[in-house]
DNA sequence: CTCCCGGTCG
DNA sequence: CGACCGGGAG
């Protein structure tokens, strides 16, 4: 039997739940090339053009957009309707104005360096919190609050917390994927729980019966959604 | 916290 | 239709 007190961080949970991610994600995670990348622009430019977008898409058009604009400057030099064209396999054109307009503040102010700390990264346009943690996050290696839809789906349910429109902003969430995050590797653990939350722990019909970590999690125990 | 928005794909 | 490695406004 569980715990009665709700909510709380269950750290010998959060351990093994950790433990078997890392241990599912060497032999299940998805490869993708901006994954490899260390440049803090090439890291800005895939996490902008993943805004609600399938990762499967984007990966078909990154190589020829990091090569043809490899850096903000040439996304600045360019024209809207260029960069439009560039990117319309990918849609979202309030996304690609933003991006023009990020690219043109970055040149202008900042000599085509991506600034690094999430107070000027989130007055960028279209930049939100998602976006100003795992830019910092995968640049740094600091630990920050890193809820996209997938993490926050695990997180919520692992844990027994009730998912809403608001929870990759619930201050709990945070606290609780900063806690997961604990790493050495902070970066490759959220890769590794995308793609779980992608493969296993997925919105319709999760994999329950065959997920490695039902034990110890919330919802694959039979807890379900706790309030 | 709630709601709306967006282009594309499975 | 729902979902996508969310952001912005209210």
């Amino acid at each position: 039997m569980k715990s009665d007190n709700l909510h709380i961080i269950d750290p010998v949970e959060t351990s093994l739940a950790r433990d078997y991610i890392l241990k599912w994600g060497v032999k299940n995670q998805r490869s993708f090339n901006w994954r490899l990348s260390n440049s803090s622009y090439e890291i800005f430019i895939s996490e902008f053009l993943l805004h609600r977008t399938r990762a499967g898409q984007v990966s078909e058009i990154y190589d020829f957009f990091i090569q043809r604009y490899p850096n903000f400057e040439s996304i600045a030099e360019t024209t809207k309707s260029n960069l439009r064209e560039d990117l319309k396999t990918i849609g979202l054109n309030w996304r690609i104005d933003a991006l023009y307009d990020c690219a043109l503040r970055i040149s202008r102010d900042y000599r085509g360096i991506l600034p690094l700390d999430k107070t000027t990264l989130l007055s960028l346009p279209g930049v939100g919190e998602y976006i100003a943690s795992a830019v910092v996050c995968f640049c740094i290696g600091s630990i920050e609050p890193v809820l996209d839809t997938n993490i926050v789906r695990f997180i919520g349910r692992f844990y027994g917390l009730k998912i809403t429109d608001s929870s990759r902003r619930n201050k709990r969430f945070k606290e609780f994927i900063l806690q997961f995050l604990k790493t050495k590797n902070p970066r490759q653990l959220i890769y590794y729980i995308i793609d779980f939350a992608f493969a296993v722990c997925t919105p319709s019909k999760p994999k329950c019966t065959s997920c490695p970590i039902k034990t110890v999690c919330n919802f694959g125990s039979g807890g379900g959604i706790r309030k």
